[in-house]
DNA sequence: GCTTGCGTTAACAAAAATGTTAAACAAAAA
DNA sequence: TTTTTGTTTAACATTTTTGTTAACGCAAGC
């Protein structure tokens, strides 16, 4: 049918994204993709040229995406601890809703080094900047411990970002169920943030 | 010769995880690990049977031998920040060590999670026990800002060991040579501590 | 109606990786 | 010396996965 042709290349990409990133398998064969999207595993390779070739256009998308909803919360112009606190927040719901997007930009990432250069050289957009002149002035004013913006930034993110990328072992070394690591990370939104600025994060409207 | 006999099995899982924990090929096949051990691919299966039981195996012993260190750096008697403080200390230079040794953990245990609990199971040792006591003192005293064992101990993971897991692309999005990010990893040491105490790190001796 | 072009499929081809086996070998035991 | 045992190897077999191709179908334009 005419009608779903435009739609077949979305349709592949969806399924694929949802193996990749909701469901985590990682050793996912082409076969199993198009089983997903329910179509002829060669139009994988029509559409694709390979399965090296989709997975890049999947990392791309994925840290482009990702790339966006940063610097769009990190550019809003609001006060540095409502900005962080809304990151937080939007990081951890994302996290939560993609429980195995940050594993699929890792492994991604660490097994082509060339592909993530080649992409950050594209798209030059140092997340450090978009913070850089807020966090000083709350250093200079004694609210926070002096902190360059790339400390201040990985800290951030590792501590959104690693109970998700670890959950297996974190959830079973500390014997916690399903819906009780849930819970644990809802929490951390509040603890990361007092973590940071050693004080209540203010509820997130 | 007999005499190298009985270290054939240890040669091969020496090579393995130095391909695995240091260099970081995750896809490493079994004719490279043979190869690089210097001997026949069937010996592989003579002495791990499979593929996939050798990586089991890998995985346990790294498990064990990163819960041996946590849990004798936090049993140590000592007070509560120094030893937090050696505990940054040890875990960032290990990682430093063996760049990929994480990476290969959390791929693993999410590609096989039965596994991860077998482990587990097999091997109570809730490393918050360990700290329990004195996180409470620490807290009750008003040095610290209310925080339970198991938050606490995934902030400090989190922030010690993301850095290292997502070194590609932390490192190439802020623009680090090499020299660059294992200057930014050390200082971490000091980040970390401060982030988490609001004080200077005590010089560890 | 014919043909042209794109999407689609099944069938085939090739490659890459793992797993198995029988025989060679070397050292220790008999 | 012969036997025995555990180690090692080459060669083979199998499995798994990816990549290619030739043909089919269908809708649009001529």
């Amino acid at each position: 049918m005419k009608i779903e042709e435009a739609q077949t290349e979305q349709v592949i990409k969806e399924k694929a994204k949802e193996l990749f990133f909701k469901k985590g398998l990682i050793k996912t064969t082409t076969q199993e993709i198009a089983d997903a999207a329910g179509v002829n595993r060669a139009l994988i390779h029509y559409y694709f040229r390979s399965r090296e070739h989709m997975l890049s256009i999947l990392l791309d998308e994925a840290m482009e995406e990702k790339r966006a909803r940063v610097k769009s919360i990190l550019s809003f112009d609001l006060p540095f601890r409502e900005k962080i606190a809304r990151y937080i927040d939007a990081i951890i719901t994302y996290n939560m809703t993609y429980p195995y997007l940050e594993n699929f930009i890792i492994s991604e990432t660490v097994r082509n080094k060339d592909r993530t250069e080649a992409y950050c050289a594209r798209n030059q957009s140092r997340s450090s900047d978009l913070i850089r002149d807020q966090l000083a002035e709350e250093i200079q004013q004694g609210r926070l411990a002096p902190i360059t913006p790339e400390h201040f930034l990985v800290n951030l993110i590792a501590l959104c970002n690693y109970p998700m990328l670890a959950k297996p072992i974190l959830r079973t070394i500390h014997g916690m169920t399903e819906e009780a690591y849930h819970e644990f990370l809802l929490e951390r939104k509040q603890v990361i943030y007092m973590t940071i600025f050693k004080e209540e994060m203010p509820s997130v409207s």
